[in-house]
DNA sequence: AATCTAAATGCAAATCATTTGCATTTAGAT
DNA sequence: ATCTAAATGCAAATGATTTGCATTTAGATT
């Protein structure tokens, strides 16, 4: 994805396509993985952390960048636009993260295929959705 | 569960059966909900921040406790002795936290039932293990 | 029951990630 | 070229969790 093609990207969401910005995106874009902030600010210029955080959490607004949670102290960012509905398998020794592209709620444990993982040792689903008390 | 019950536990663990912790564990026996650090305190006269955090975690260790991760700023202790497998479904507006005992792993989306939530507006699965490069 | 030691505690200070206030800069509309 | 809201940089604030260290306590040993 080029520059240009980002910075048009932003300006559709109604957000300023700043430098700062679109080097994140650039560098979530070329990475297939979730990226921690230490990671991005490895691969990013990160002009400063304030400017990071605040503009990761306009991308992640902006619907162009997804939250992923991978356990505690395990925030990570992947792009969310031009992806599918998708869950990461983590190494707990590693901390190598893949993508699981069938929704692993549609299958069995047995149904996620892997060539880059051995064992699955545990495994977390959460759901999120509104009470009847709240609705 | 009595305090001489949760003691004993404790000792078969290897663990001091110290006030602080019984009363961690009383407290989370009596719930049936994952509680957050704010609610244990309020739940049980907490000594001390540095003595709950610690408790917590050597109860962790000694696998009579249970942290569970409902996103980010979310992390949640529940019993995990007497407890099999089970997940959690969270209301994102009130935070009203409901389990899941059927693995939902094995079933569909469809197949979860619950008396108290309407719509499920999102859900988070992911897995941990050993990838074949640290096998 | 008195003694002893490692484990647990209390407290205050340190740490670490994330956030905020505010003055300055900049994207992009006019 | 001008203008304004949005974005930035910086330094200080915040908040949760952790740590160092002196003191206390559980429970094993006499």
């Amino acid at each position: 994805m080029k520059t240009h093609a980002i910075a048009d990207m932003l300006r559709e969401t109604g957000t300023k396509a700043t430098k700062a910005r679109i080097g994140l995106v650039a560098a979530l874009v070329a990475e297939r993985y979730p990226l921690s902030i230490k990671e991005i600010s490895r691969k990013v210029k990160v002009p400063n952390q304030s400017t990071l955080y605040r503009s990761l959490r306009s991308l992640v607004e902006a619907g162009i960048v997804r939250e992923v949670h991978l356990g505690p102290d395990a925030v990570r960012y992947e792009m969310s636009v031009g992806r599918h509905h998708h869950h990461h398998i983590v190494c707990t020794s590693c901390g190598t993260v893949e993508d699981i592209d069938t929704c692993a709620i549609e299958g069995a444990v047995a149904g996620i295929k892997s060539k880059r993982f051995s064992v699955i040792t545990d495994h977390s689903l959460e759901f999120f959705g509104i009470c009847k008390s709240c609705a």
